[in-house]
DNA sequence: CCGCAGGCGTACCGTACGGTACGGTTCCGC
DNA sequence: GCGGAACCGTACCGTACGGTACGCCTGCGG
């Protein structure tokens, strides 16, 4: 069955979403080792409703990632009237709603199911990742960047290398390493320094961009 | 049992070394479906022989995704005379090496494999590849680095945050969309920008860090 | 020529897990 | 109150796969 396009409110019944709960819940303890029995266990449902609802295992895995990417709202900027505060002030939003979201541990586990599937042929759960996650910042994100190119205060030719250049500032190592369990690099630590990184990153996607030497 | 730090020649005989890669090609064609039967009628070889040299399972992914990760050679720079000249050309081939590595269906196979394990709380694979990755490139690069930011090359105050920097600038968001499958971006694609990305990234590293308005 | 170590192929075992079947219970419309 | 739908709990089935055992062959030292 083709997933529809957009997760609503009403997509899922309350119990459902109880059982869609208990399986992100065992997925982020449990890593990829989702079985079926545990689900039904920690949902207080039986195996047959699981496969009735979702299909099969692979049905109940998208649902999760689907319902939970789609729970990731991106902060809204009016364009119509950006300056270069208010240009700033949105790209330090972007910026640290985005390493708070890579951090997360259910992002975590979101990526690694997903490059897990990736692994195996199964591109459907890394197409919603990415959907909801790199793609939808960078649906947001672009044309703020073609307005502030409009109104002369960035300057560039392809909007797209620069979303991309932001993505680079912003992330650099921290969620493949993350992703690969780098012990060094405890999530607490990270979150201590978001606010620095955040700022570093604007400034030198400003300093690259910028129309002048606009702080 | 711990493994060897180092992997040399000598680590393994041929005869496991073609085991090795039977079972890395293995991993590439059908991703972490990887079954000891599969390895021992691909390498031509007994189960049990398996179970002897590798242990376990896990011991044969970890032989594995070690041989290869070591198989990475990364070009030394001389440092001893740097030039502006000498270190464009060394950011671009750091920058090039990086890229095609990441690219390489090899690399997106190890790293899959590693974080799927990571998913597990093994974070052996992980590591591996960490060391034999951006750890490998960072032991390579601070040096150089620090070594321009004395020749004042290059003005920045922690060698730490540049190499962080010139990673994002470098890989962006190529590696995540890589591993999640993203079709979107094929690997041919991407080869074809390689250059022109390679000279983008040195470009913007060195406007952000380089002394002056050194071209 | 003998014995034996190393290794191949295969048969085998146990278990974990995806998926199904079924009896029992609750709840709702009529 | 009654029939049925939805759902819980659990027992069950089939299979895939990790891991082991064993018979056989080959090569080699003595």
């Amino acid at each position: 069955m083709p997933l529809p396009i957009k997760i609503s409110e009403e997509t899922f019944t309350p119990r459902q979403q109880a059982v869609l709960t208990a399986a992100l819940d065992l997925l982020v303890e449990n890593g990829d080792g989702l079985t079926m029995t545990a689900v039904a266990r920690r949902a207080s449902c039986s195996k047959e409703t699981l496969y009735k609802w979702f299909g099969d295992r692979d049905g109940l895995l998208t649902a999760t990632v689907q319902w939970q990417a789609a729970k990731v709202r991106m902060p809204h900027v009016d364009r119509s009237h950006l300056s270069a505060k208010v240009l700033r002030e949105s790209l330090e939003q972007f910026a640290r709603d985005l390493l708070t979201t890579i951090i997360g541990e259910v992002s975590i586990t979101l990526n690694r199911t997903a490059i897990t599937h990736a692994a195996q042929e199964k591109d459907s759960l890394g197409n919603i990742v990415l959907e909801n996650g790199p793609m939808a910042i960078r649906r947001r994100l672009k044309p703020i960047l073609e307005a502030a190119r409009d109104a002369r205060l960035l300057r560039f030719n392809s909007s797209e290398d620069a979303y991309r250049i932001f993505f680079g500032l912003v992330v650099r190592d921290v969620q493949i390493r993350l992703l690969l369990g780098d012990k060094s690099l405890t999530q607490s630590n990270v979150e201590a320094n978001i606010e620095a990184d955040v700022k570093a990153a604007t400034d030198q996607f400003l300093a690259l961009y910028g129309a002048k030497a606009n702080t």
